[in-house]
DNA sequence: CTTTTTTGATGCAATTATGATGCAAACGCG
DNA sequence: CGCGTTTGCATCATAATTGCATCAAAAAAG
């Protein structure tokens, strides 16, 4: 599966730019330059996640946000308006987030990334250094070698890395890969942390956070 | 840091579910049954947000509203009713939002953030002089290179920087980071200040107010 | 100016957290 | 059922943290 992104903003090179940005990240992106399009594309793709411009041609944001969230089509705001009150009636609304112009690209992909992560849906393919997971497939590869990892180490894998870059909690990581709580002081996460690392020499990547518990290291 | 949530409900399994749902997405939760209790935790604890339930026993909704909005911290009003009137009652009284029962855990966990996000109690990344504090990875940097912080630093930090430009008790203090109450004169955190000081050269910033605490100075 | 109180600095020891390893119970599969 | 695998517990080894004790320096009080 991939993730597909539409992008619905007036001013092309604007958008360019975040195509080429989410593009660089490994999402699909489609371009509209107007609300119509916009609205259009919504109705005929099926995508993942929408960035919307407040003030398109035709057809304006909050319009298409009322459209969007029939389909359950996380979106987040692009605009210049950086007033609160725009800014909470876009939330209000029902957006996922907002950003306002101008804006770094990372601080835009790092958005992305939290919608997405907060509604579940990750990349089908994730890439880590030499390390390729194919989530469908459930194949861990290193190097362009098969690497077997059984079934709670490939969730706490995925789990970790839905949440990259995040010092988690022992009993956030219990909770998210077993379910439910983590009764007294349970050293199955620490035993399965040290499995992952072992097997794909995550040593310098899936760091321990003292008296937290772990996080997975990404540099983008 | 974390952050810390209230779920005043009296519907014990309504408030496990919250619990286990928001506990799942990294926030620290704690129950109470009835609004004296609410209250009393209100008190003595310093939570981020609060989710109430209108109609709890021995206090009710909107008078625990009053006294949170003293304290600045933000609620969810909780609830059956699903009239008009009782919603808009609940945000003229000054609710953040509102959420009625029954509710996806999805639809809980975006308002939650929503309303954070809205308060800026969550800003991915401070920034303090030349320091950069990510409170989701937990990870300091000065000057671009990382700092390790130890948890109680880690926390110790942001609590400062939340209550920047405010002299600051010990008591307070420890009661912020540590909880509960701090016994005699302890040591404890002038302790741990000066770890802070020396670690991140926080000498003309992180000040002591004599014969009170400390001061985090922040120029704007 | 001296005394007292408060804060800063430092070494250290107790506690606690994490890593490593062997092993046994539970599980899955033919 | 029987086998190999997975999973999590128990244990020991190592590392990090935290708070205390002590002494030095600074600030306030007398």
């Amino acid at each position: 599966m991939v993730t597909r992104i539409l992008i619905a903003e007036d001013e092309k090179p604007i958008a360019e730019l975040i195509k080429l940005a989410l593009t660089k990240e490994g999402y699909f992106c489609t371009a509209a330059y107007d609300g119509e399009e916009a609205a259009d594309l919504i109705e005929r793709e099926s995508f993942d996640l929408c960035l919307l411009d407040i003030m398109l041609p035709k057809i304006d944001g909050y319009e298409l946000l009322q459209y969007a969230a029939c389909l359950d089509l996380p979106v987040i705001f692009i605009t210049a308006k950086t007033g609160v009150e725009d800014r909470v009636r876009g939330l209000r609304a029902g957006a996922e987030d907002y950003i306002s112009k101008p804006f770094e690209c990372s601080e835009l992909t790092a958005r992305v990334e939290a919608v997405l992560r907060r509604r579940g849906s990750v990349p089908e393919v994730i890439r880590l250094g030499d390390i390729t997971v194919d989530r469908d497939a459930r194949v861990v590869k290193k190097g362009g070698r098969e690497v077997t990892l059984t079934a709670k180490e490939f969730d706490l894998l995925l789990y970790m890395y839905k949440n990259k870059n995040r010092a988690l909690y022992r009993h956030q990581i219990y909770a998210g890969v077993w379910g439910g709580d983590m009764l007294g002081d349970s050293r199955t996460v620490d035993l399965h942390i040290q499995r992952l690392r072992k097997k794909l020499s995550l040593e310098k990547t899936l760091l321990s956070v003292h008296k937290i518990g772990y996080r997975l290291e990404v540099y983008t």
